[in-house]
RNA sequence: GGGCAGGUGGCGGAGUGGUCAAUCGCAACAGACUGUAAAUCUGUCGCCUUCGGGCUACGUAGGUUCGAACCCUACCCUGCCCA
């Protein structure tokens, strides 16, 4: 299921395949977000051309809309969005933080109530009150077809008191037995109908799905070892590390990764949920992380911001001996990126692409003064060409540091 | 020629004697965004400033008043209606 093929010497960086019901894929990876099943602005057939292998959906917005009569109805959220590759689905438990268990009671539609039981919660669309279960949403994620299925977890605010650190994980824990006892169950239950030959092809894609648990522990050193103790011995298929990023400096994320991730299993993938920026990923992989996600390429292209590389040591491929030598971005280096508003008034009149060496749709067709037009003339298809771009770039930095843990300078 | 309505900052449009450099929207300028209630949000937006404040401004020119974008007079301009 998870395999590892390279270890760095010269980090705690590892390259491997993670292999899922829907095909396998190079870690270290980045999942793009679709939310709703759809990573905003794009298509899925423009997630393939861009060669991205995985995407996140979310549990909470699916359920809600378009429901689960739907997506059971296409049979999945696979058919239904018509992406082949594989699926990650987040449980819902970030909602109940972002959401904010009262935080934001202004809004008053939003309402969310953790109880020991699971979560009660009011419908961001319509008011309508619901209520999610450690089992439930397993049994929503497994309605999507997920690949790759989430526990659902209490994330900790940040800053966090550590009393309420404390009972956040324990719930968290305590969820996360119930979720692997549902899956568990879940699969005897589909082992007898099998028996019965009933619904095998469901069965198999359940079967075959992944779940993983979730570190929490805010910033607090002892909580966070103990979670990772803890949801190490169980019989997880990888492990996640929620809570991070959540306003804490970059300095104190680094710490908390610095002493969680040793303590978890080796053989099996590691997930830092929600990050982030390039020199985050870069500082996660080097301590171990496989797994990424975050929604900064998607959200800030569709604010203008878009992401280049800096200082390209070579004009990009010449040659099919160049090609073979891998890609060429020095990402130890540290401005090896810049970020550039479209926006700002000096693209206006400026009649090249923003980086002639990326390969994305946009650069390779459109000039930054003409992105700039479509932003300030509210087209749609601002988006969409900034979407394409940013998402190349964070693919582009996987594929570099793929390669650089190989060849050795990760 | 007569009647009516109106002229406010880049634009639209409030204000109708003091707390008005003037609500608000748009545009403009910049910033933020980390398991997406985000094509969102925030700030600036007359000129100058040692950030206390100072200066010039609501069609033009006068006037009334302690004080005028706001009241009066004349003129200029715009729109609609009648001849």
């Amino acid at each position: 299921m998870f395999e590892i093929l390279h270890q760095s010497k010269k980090s705690s960086a590892r390259r491997g395949i993670l292999k899922t019901a829907h095909g396998a894929i190079p870690t270290p990876f980045f999942l793009p977000i679709a939310t709703k099943g759809s990573v905003k602005a794009l298509a899925s057939s423009d997630l393939k051309n861009l060669g991205a292998e995985i995407i996140l959906s979310n549990t909470y917005h699916l359920y809600l809309q378009p429901g689960l009569k739907v997506l059971k109805k296409f049979g999945g959220l696979h058919k239904f969005m018509n992406w082949q590759g594989p699926i990650l689905t987040d449980s819902g438990g970030y909602q109940v933080f972002s959401l904010g268990a009262g935080k934001r009671e202004k809004k008053d539609v939003s309402f969310v109530k953790i109880i020991k039981d699971g979560v009660k919660f009011k419908s961001f669309l319509d008011g309508s009150e619901h209520f999610f279960t450690p089992e439930s949403v397993q049994e929503i994620q497994d309605i999507i077809g997920a690949d790759i299925k989430m526990v659902l977890d209490v994330c900790s605010p940040h800053p966090c008191s550590k009393k309420q650190a404390a009972k956040d994980l324990e719930l968290t824990h305590e969820w996360a037995k119930r979720a692997l006892e549902y899956q568990r169950d879940k699969r005897y239950e589909i082992r007898d109908k099998n028996n019965k030959n009933r619904s095998a092809k469901l069965a198999g894609e359940i079967q075959n799905s992944l779940l993983f648990g979730i570190v929490q522990g805010s910033t607090y050193k002892d909580l966070r070892l103990k979670s990772a103790k803890f949801l190490s011995k169980l019989n997880f298929d990888g492990l996640a590390i929620g809570g991070l990023a959540v306003g804490e400096e970059n300095k104190k994320m680094y710490e908390v990764l610095k002493y969680t991730v040793p303590e978890l299993p080796k053989n099996k993938p590691r997930y830092l949920m929600g990050v982030g920026k390039p020199e985050n990923i870069i500082e996660a992989v080097k301590q171990g992380i496989d797994m990424f996600d975050c929604v900064i390429p998607t959200r800030e292209a569709r604010h203008g911001r878009l992401y280049l590389w800096c200082h390209p040591e070579r004009s990009p491929l010449r040659s099919r001996s160049e090609a073979s030598e891998g890609p060429h971005r020095n990402i130890t280096k540290k401005n090896f990126y810049k970020i550039i508003n479209i926006n700002n008034a000096k693209f206006k009149n400026n009649t090249k692409p923003i980086d002639k060496n990326c390969s994305c749709e946009f650069c390779q067709n459109y000039s930054a003064g003409y992105l700039q037009h479509l932003f300030k003339a509210g087209e749609p298809l601002a988006l969409r060409l900034a979407t394409l771009h940013n998402l190349k770039f964070f693919l582009d930095l996987f594929f570099q540091i793929r390669y650089d843990i190989k060849k050795g300078t990760l």
